[in-house]
DNA sequence: CACCAGGGTGGTT
DNA sequence: AACCACCATGGT
């Protein structure tokens, strides 16, 4: 059993409130959710920034403008070339829905499955756009914590099921938490801290201070 | 020069 | 089902 609450706990005193997602309105948070695949956070403001001037940020103006005007915007988050067209292509998905109002109503089940049909769309994206653009309670799996809950197990291979599962007992459908908690995995992720906590009891942010613990390479 | 960054797709075994 | 090459820019 891994303590989550914990591990929350302490990712929150180390590194305090993330305040993810820097945006306007929910339709930029779609878009940053595709364009942020691969690719740093700094290199995507850029291109937020871009569309913004083009007045892009809009389901209504970015499924009409030529493709080449969205790849000049969005070129600093690479692979510009597939992730233009999927951008266009999610607008226009979004416009034939009724917009995101329509999308809205959707039940999270259902919504996923929509997300999931886009090209473009995994599970690690879908997920972050249902948490962070449409609030829903919903656990993000990405490479971070399943090398966190892997030298937190010491028992290798711990299915994204299992992972869910276990993350959702703890924090269940508090959606602030999860939006945190993502965020806060992400951040610690990025740091070069290999020590991990191996228990519930175990707190991060000590073992990182004191730079013991962590057996992993 | 190598490696990483808030992944996904299509093909092969 | 697990692995793989590929997509491509920007920073260290």
């Amino acid at each position: 059993m891994i303590g989550f609450a914990a591990v929350y706990d302490s990712l929150f005193d180390e590194y305090g409130p993330q305040d993810w997602w820097p945006a306007d309105n929910r339709f930029e948070i779609v878009a940053g959710a595709l364009l942020v695949q691969r690719t740093s956070w700094e290199n995507v403001a850029t291109a937020i920034d871009r569309l913004r001037e083009q007045g892009l940020l809009d389901v209504r103006a970015l499924e009409r403008v030529p493709v080449g005007v969205v790849e000049a915007c969005i070129r600093s988050t690479g692979f510009y070339r597939a992730k233009a067209r999927r951008l266009r292509n999610l607008a226009r998905f979004i416009g034939h829905s009724g917009g995101m109002e329509a999308l809205e109503q959707q039940p999270t089940p259902e919504l996923r499955r929509i997300l999931l049909a886009l090209d473009g769309i995994g599970e690690e994206t879908a997920d972050a756009i249902l948490l962070y653009a449409f609030d829903r309670p919903v656990v993000v799996v990405d490479e971070y914590l399943r090398r966190l809950v892997r030298r937190m197990t010491a028992e290798g291979r711990v299915s994204d099921r299992e992972l869910r599962d276990s993350v959702a007992r703890h924090l269940a459908d508090d959606v602030y938490r999860l939006n945190e908690l993502h965020a806060l995995v992400v951040a610690h992720g990025k740091t070069s801290c290999r020590a991990v906590p191996r228990c519930a009891e175990c707190v991060l942010s000590r073992s990182c201070r004191t730079g013991s613990g962590g057996s992993d390479a």
